[in-house]
Formats: structure tokens, C-alpha cells, sequence
DNA sequence: TAATTCGCTAGACCGA
DNA sequence: TCGGTCTAGCGAA
């Protein structure tokens, strides 16, 4: 017996000679990467039938599909079930038979766990997760007795080798195309080394050119990558490009890509729509994809997804793009081909930064999800929270629910449920204006009583009529803790524990980053669990629970506003878990955090109501419509800072002179209480746009194309201008968001609508750019303040108007 | 083709 | 050419 300690970086499946499927560990030991065979577990399903022990006989002298009997039939307790039968098979496709057949025994009443992936299955029965600590123990060198998971550390995860690579390709037409068009570098990063292996045309000219042809290039990019043996390789939208190109381009030339990962090919795997390049082993992680689920997930707030946006919005990077018509001039001219080598080279070296920066949050996921990096990295909340409760849902011996059918799926779809309770602000200007919200507000809600789709109406005569019925009238146990409930408080307790962690340890401590990182990926798994309730495809769907959870959030915040009335501050504003409160004279912050105090003694335990901020002056609008706009506002806090939320400034659709504008006109009328300043900043900036003199950034307006073009309705400014483009030969993807400029030529705006690249700097439509986007962006704020538009447009005498004095 | 609902605003579209 | 309705996108929470 060995004995062998690691970091799980994969699992996968084959088949042996007797036909039984077996599992293949790869893990990082001390002596690199090894693989590890598991030979003594098998897939398997759980039947419920009407009677188990009548039924079990029956099963196990089946012969299913008229060949093969079940491998193991046996009755299991389960917390949830009754009448449960396990049934193991040899391999996957019996299984896979057997699921099928099951469904027509006339005794079989529900099929369970039928659809987890073997790996899967594997890793949610032994606790083990990828990118976690694996103690195994062997015999004959790499068969596994036994597995166990245990706690790595920060240094064990970053001690792994990450090799990230980039490719420039020769692209004569619009787009490379792999079965003709040479890659003409490869840059590649691992750590401080840094590499780049090119080539060009007619080389004898430049010097700096090492290669004498693309196959070299390729040969000696496979040999460094063997010589590297990474564990993880980053691609920025390799998935898309990069190994796609690269396994062409090597199939063509004759080259051996699988000799730079171990033997195994990079395959293509379809995910939906979008496709996936998986290394058995070796973990692909796109950084393309990370930053789009960052993005999501609010841990970043990005528009554009460029790697020269990406990295200059995360480390400050001022990248420079080359373009592909100068890649293509270089390589064919000779000139200029430093300038491409160092592209590449920075291209590669920011997408291994990328990874590196969130490498220690996608572990914590991992581990909590028992998702493989590459494809923790490429899921979205629900399948990160599904699969984190199924293995919870195994550790407490509970069976998982099904999936839903796609009918089932249609139906939750159209049921929809009541959430948050926004309040109708107090339009206008506001003084000493203190912000309390809850914290998390869902998951404490939750937890507090006891929110679960098993605990939802329960039995108990005293549940029923107890304490814990939710305003709408459902109520939860208030005997037994319930699955989801267990599973948050357990998450919660490890944010606190890694917040702490966070607060004893120095930033400059690499652990500080292990905190940081494991709490961010807490945050993200806690907060996603009321939404995955009320998501139509989700396991563990409750459109009661999500309903209730909404109904109590109404109740709590609305509560509070009713107790801080009481007490004579005035609620001016509510959105969901926060409450706006103007302090009256007479009162200070002290007797705010009073307040708080008093209410957090009131709450149940898991709630808590925190006190976000307190503000000199904040302005709430109103519509066009009338009434006062939600979810928009601005704040002021007593250092200058100006908090913009839900306005045009913050919205990627507007135009960058209206935004800034916008900001100025919040921060002078914010500060000063008074609209001179701010009537002379909208003036000064009309007169520019109508000199002509504003340049083409500061008109470009950002919109996502959401759709295949053809298939929309309604023609607005974006589809307009990226159809002309399209017409003149660009490629436009579905998801992609252009820029677009409102030129001079044409009838409706959309007429007028052009890719900024097609529009000449100062060909734009003044009177546009002035009545739709300028002074909507400014007019409901300086209106607060008794300005009308004419007081901007014709320069008519301003209103004196002082509010604070 | 992968968490939810609430809300604002624009510009096209359509019929009078 | 008008006013109402609908499509579309994005943001707040």
C-alpha cells in the first residue's frame, strides 16, 4: 500500500476488457502529474417502487435489454423516500439501457438520479472535489484502495503550472480561415516566462524573425508546452478560436498537438450553443468565458470584453491593439513584425494575469461545487448551486429530485411570482439622508424560517397555525431544519469564517487573497439560491418558497419604514432590502445607528439590518410621465462623494457627453443646492455640439445586438447600423455590442445610425445629440430645481431658486 | 442553452 | 404628423 497526496485536477471514464467502466484520476503530487485508477466504483440509479422487499428479487433476475442483469440491486434508506432500490451496472450504457427499460416495469413508481454524469456521481459520493487536496491510497502503483478529500491550501492551488497561449493568424480576407490562412505567432506565458515563436513570408528582410516556417512555429510551440507540462492551459476565447485554429492548422501541417498536453488531444465539446475545448488532464480555462461569469456574477462591471478593455479595466493595462490589417501588412512585408511579436506577446501574458486573478475564487467554486475547473469556469449560478446541493443532498442521505421535463419546464415558465417592494421616492432635493439596507436579505430570510421546498406546508397541526406563516399565507416547519436552509447556514458560517480570516491576515499575506477569493465565491452561491428557486429548470424549483421569500422581504422593509416613521424620520425611498430615511434636524447619525440597533434586536437571529451610509444631499426625479422615477437616484456623502445610480451615467446605451454631463449636473446641483452652475455646463456643452467640435468618443452610444439580425421586429438605431455594416461585409455576432454614431445622412435616427468605424470624425447630428441625448439626461434633474428647457435652449433668464440656504 | 422580478426610457410602428 | 402601443435594452435589487 502507497500512500500519495495531491491537488484533484480531473476526472474522466473509460472502459475496461471486461466492459466495466472505471475512472481515471489526474492529480498533481509531488512528483507532477499522475493518474490514478478507480476501478471499484460503479454508476448506478435509485428506483422507488411500491414495495422493496417484494420488488428487490424481481429487479436483480431481470435480464435487461434480454442480456445483462443489474450488477447490484439493494434497498437504501433515504431520509426523503421510501421503497428506494439502488441499482449498479457494470458500465455507463447499461445503466444507460436499464434507465430506459426501468420506466415500464409496472411496480417502478419514480426513477432517481438516473441522468448524473459518472464522473459526477463519483466525486459527489466521496466528497472529493477538483482543485481540492486528494489522499489516496494504492496499490500496484495507481490502482486506488481508497480516496479521501482534504482542505488545500492557497499555495497548493497556486503552486499549480498554468501556461496561457495566443495565436496571430494571417487573415487576407475578413477572417482567418484555418484551412488556408498560416498562423504567423504563438506567444505563450508561464509564470515569468515568456515566449513568442514566429515566423513570416520572405524572412531574409527581418531579422528579428526566428522561424522559418508556420510547421516550425507549431513544433516548437508543442515542444515548449510539453517542456512546460501545465496543468492548466488559458486561452483568451480559445474555445472559439485559438484551439479550434491551432488543431486545423496542426492536422494540416503534420504537426502532433496531443504531444503538448500529455498525449491527449484538446476535443471539442458542444455545451449548448457554445462550444467547449476540454484536455483530458489538463484543465482549459478560458479567460474569455471567466470575465463574461465575473461579470454576471457582479464581481466585475464591464461593457466591452475585448482583452484590451478587459485588462485595462482590471490591472490598468493601456494595451495597445494592432491591427489585423497591420498583423497581415507585417507578416507579409516584413515590416513591423516586432510590433505584432509584442502584441502577442502581451495578449498571452494578460490572459494568463486574468487567470491568475481569479484562479483562487473558480478553486473555492470547485470545491464547493465538485466541479471540474473547466467547468466550474464555464457555468452559470444554477448549475454551481445545483451541483452543490446535490452533494449536500448526499452527505444528509437525501434523495435528489429530478429534472424537469421540457413540458414540466414550459409550465413553471409561465407562472410567475411577485418580488420586491419598491417605494415611490420623494421627488426632489433632500438633505441628511441615511441608507439602511439588510444583509443578504434572501438567504437570511431563508434561513430564518426555515424556507425549503420539503419544509413548505408541512403536516404538523402547530406548524400550521405557528409562528412562521409567511404573509401570503404558506408556512415552513418549524420542527425540523430544512435541506436548503442547512446548506445556506453552513455557507453563510464559512463567509464569516473567511471574512474573519480576511480581517487578521495583512493584504500583502498571500492568504489574504485565499480569503478574499473564498468569500467573493461564497457570496456569489449564497445570493444565487432564491433565484435558482425560482428558476423553471432547477431540481429543487418552488415557486411557493421563492414566493414566500418575496412576500417576507415586503413585509421586513416595509416594516422598517413604518418603525422609522414611527420614530419621526422620513421614509423617502425603498428598493427591496433598503430603506432611505431623511433625518430630521433634530435627530444625527447616532440616533440613526440607534435606530438600527433597536431593530436588529427585533429581527430573527439569521436577519440582520445594516447601516449602509449617510448622505449630505441626494436627489430623487421625476418621470416624464409624472411621478417620481425608481430605481434612479443620486447621493452626496459628506467627504464630495457623488453615488449615481439607475441615471443615464451609468448606462453603457448613452452617449459619453450626455453621461458626463449628466455627472456634473448631479455633482454642481448636488453641492451647490442651486442650478446656475449647472444650466452653464449643459450651455457650453450645446455649444460645442452645435460648433461641431465634439469628437467621435464622446458620441458613441454601446448596444448589444441580442439577436440575429433578421429577426427583429422593430429596427432600432443598433439593428439599423449593423445591418448597413453587414451590407458592406463586416461579420456581426449575435451577442456582440457595437458603437454606433448618429450621423448627418438620412431620415429617422436609424437612418442616420452608422458603426462609428464607417462615420468621419464630425459627421454627427447636432440637433440629436442635443435633444435626445444631452438634455434628457440632464432636464429631470435641473428640473427639480424649477429650470424648464427653454432655460437651456434659448439661454432665457434663469430662475434664482436657492433650496438651501 | 442555464438565477429572479421590478422599473425606466427610447424609438419604431401603426392607424387615424 | 399626431398619439398610443409595442419592442428592445439595460439597470437595481
Amino acid at each position: 500500500m502507497e500512500k500519495h497526496f495531491g491537488i484533484l485536477l480531473d476526472v474522466s471514464y473509460s472502459f475496461n476488457e471486461k466492459k466495466q467502466s472505471f475512472l481515471s484520476l489526474c492529480v498533481k503530487t509531488k512528483k507532477g502529474k499522475e493518474f490514478f485508477f478507480e476501478r471499484g466504483f460503479f454508476p448506478y440509479f435509485y428506483v422507488i417502487v411500491d414495495d422493496a422487499k417484494k420488488r428487490l428479487p424481481e429487479i436483480e433476475s431481470h435480464l435487461f435489454a434480454n442480456k445483462f442483469p443489474v450488477r447490484k440491486a439493494a434497498i437504501e434508506k433515504k431520509s426523503n423516500a421510501e421503497n428506494v432500490i439502488k441499482l449498479s451496472f457494470n458500465n455507463t450504457e447499461e445503466l444507460k439501457e436499464a434507465r430506459e427499460e426501468v420506466k415500464k416495469f409496472p411496480f417502478v413508481l419514480e426513477r432517481h438520479e438516473y441522468d448524473i454524469p459518472f464522473t459526477k456521481r463519483y466525486l459527489l459520493d466521496t466528497g472529493l472535489a477538483p482543485m481540492n487536496g486528494i489522499t489516496l491510497e494504492t496499490k500496484n502503483g495507481s490502482d486506488i484502495e481508497n480516496a479521501k478529500p482534504f482542505d488545500a491550501d492557497e499555495k497548493d492551488i497556486t503552486g499549480l503550472c498554468m501556461a496561457a497561449f495566443d495565436l496571430e493568424t494571417h487573415s487576407p480576407g475578413r477572417f482567418s480561415n484555418p484551412l488556408k490562412d498560416p498562423i504567423i505567432s504563438i506567444a505563450m506565458t508561464a509564470g515569468e516566462k515568456e515566449l513568442v515563436f514566429a515566423w513570416r513570408k520572405d524572412q531574409k528582410k527581418d531579422a528579428s524573425v526566428f522561424f522559418e516556417s508556420e510547421k516550425e512555429v507549431a513544433e516548437e510551440f508543442v515542444s515548449q508546452m510539453e517542456k512546460t507540462s501545465p496543468d492548466i492551459v488559458v486561452t483568451y476565447n480559445g474555445d472559439s478560436f485559438d484551439f479550434p485554429y491551432l488543431a486545423q492548422r496542426c492536422k494540416k501541417l503534420g504537426v502532433e498537438l496531443k504531444r503538448a498536453f500529455f498525449g491527449h488531444e484538446p476535443r471539442l465539446k458542444r455545451m449548448g450553443l457554445d462550444n467547449a475545448y476540454r484536455i483530458n488532464g489538463v484543465q482549459h480555462l478560458d479567460a474569455y468565458k471567466v470575465i463574461r461569469v465575473m461579470n454576471r456574477f457582479g464581481v466585475v462591471n464591464l461593457v466591452k470584453f475585448d482583452l484590451e478593455s478587459v485588462s485595462d479595466a482590471i490591472f490598468g493595462a493601456n494595451k495597445k491593439k494592432v491591427d489585423h490589417n497591420d498583423i497581415n501588412l507585417a507578416w507579409e512585408t516584413g515590416k513591423g513584425m516586432k510590433e505584432v511579436i509584442d502584441y502577442n506577446r502581451e495578449d498571452a501574458t494578460y490572459t494568463y494575469r486574468i487567470a491568475q486573478r481569479y484562479l483562487l475564487l473558480y478553486a473555492e467554486l470547485c470545491r464547493l461545487s465538485h466541479e471540474t475547473l473547466f467547468e466550474a469556469s464555464r457555468s452559470g449560478a444554477s448549475s454551481l448551486v445545483e451541483d452543490l446541493l446535490m452533494a449536500k443532498a448526499f452527505e444528509l442521505n437525501a434523495l435528489v429530485p429530478n429534472k424537469p421535463e421540457e413540458g414540466e419546464v414550459k409550465k413553471r415558465m409561465l407562472q410567475s411570482f411577485k418580488g420586491g417592494y419598491v417605494k415611490e421616492p420623494v421627488p426632489g432635493l433632500h438633505e441628511n439622508i441615511a441608507v439602511l439596507d439588510f444583509r443578504s436579505l434572501h438567504p437570511s430570510i431563508m434561513i430564518s424560517h426555515n424556507v425549503s421546498p420539503e419544509t413548505l406546508r408541512c403536516t404538523h397541526g402547530e406548524c400550521m397555525e405557528g409562528k412562521n406563516v409567511s404573509p401570503d399565507k404558506d408556512w415552513f416547519c418549524m420542527k425540523q431544519k430544512g435541506f436548503i436552509p442547512t446548506v445556506l447556514e453552513e455557507i453563510l458560517e464559512k463567509r464569516v469564517q473567511a471574512k474573519k480570516g480576511m480581517k487578521k491576515t495583512s493584504p500583502k499575506d498571500p492568504a489574504y487573497a485565499l480569503f478574499a477569493s473564498k468569500q467573493q465565491a461564497l457570496k456569489i452561491l449564497l445570493n444565487s439560491h432564491y433565484g435558482y428557486l425560482g428558476y423553471p429548470r432547477s431540481r429543487w424549483y418552488s415557486r411557493q418558497c421563492a414566493k414566500a421569500i418575496t412576500a417576507w422581504s415586503r413585509h421586513y422593509i416595509r416594516d422598517i419604514n413604518i418603525k422609522a416613521e414611527q420614530e419621526n424620520f422620513i421614509a423617502l425611498y425603498t428598493d427591496t432590502d433598503s430603506a432611505f430615511l431623511k433625518v430630521p434636524k433634530e435627530k444625527t447619525k447616532e440616533d440613526v445607528l440607534e435606530f438600527v440597533k433597536k431593530m436588529n434586536s427585533e429581527l430573527p437571529g439569521a436577519m440582520e439590518l445594516e447601516f449602509e451610509g449617510y448622505y449630505r444631499r441626494g436627489i430623487f426625479v421625476t418621470k416624464r410621465e409624472g411621478g417620481a422615477a425608481k430605481k434612479r437616484y443620486a447621493l452626496l456623502d459628506f467627504d464630495g462623494n457623488l453615488k449615481i445610480v439607475g441615471f443615464e451615467y451609468v448606462r453603457r446605451d448613452w452617449a459619453k457627453i450626455a453621461k458626463d454631463t449628466q455627472r456634473q449636473v448631479l455633482q454642481a446641483v448636488l453641492e451647490l443646492g442651486s442650478p446656475q452652475k449647472a444650466i452653464e455646463l449643459v450651455k457650453d456643452k450645446i455649444k460645442k455640439l452645435r460648433e461641431g467640435k465634439v469628437e467621435k468618443k464622446d458620441l458613441i452610444v454601446l448596444t448589444q445586438i441580442k439577436k440575429p439580425l433578421k429577426s427583429y421586429e422593430s429596427i432600432g438605431p443598433h439593428v439599423a447600423a449593423a445591418k448597413k455594416a453587414v451590407a458592406r461585409g463586416k461579420e456581426i455576432e449575435v451577442g456582440s455590442t457595437v458603437s454606433f454614431i448618429i450621423t448627418k445622412n438620412g431620415k429617422s435616427i436609424s437612418d442616420r445610425a452608422e458603426l462609428e468605424e464607417f462615420v468621419k470624425e464630425g459627421n454627427y447630428d447636432a440637433d440629436y445629440y442635443i435633444e435626445h441625448q444631452l438634455i434628457p439626461a440632464v432636464i429631470r434633474i435641473i428640473a427639480e430645481l424649477g429650470v424648464s428647457k427653454e432655460d437651456l435652449v434659448q439661454g432665457g433668464k434663469q430662475k434664482s431658486l436657492e433650496f438651501f440656504s
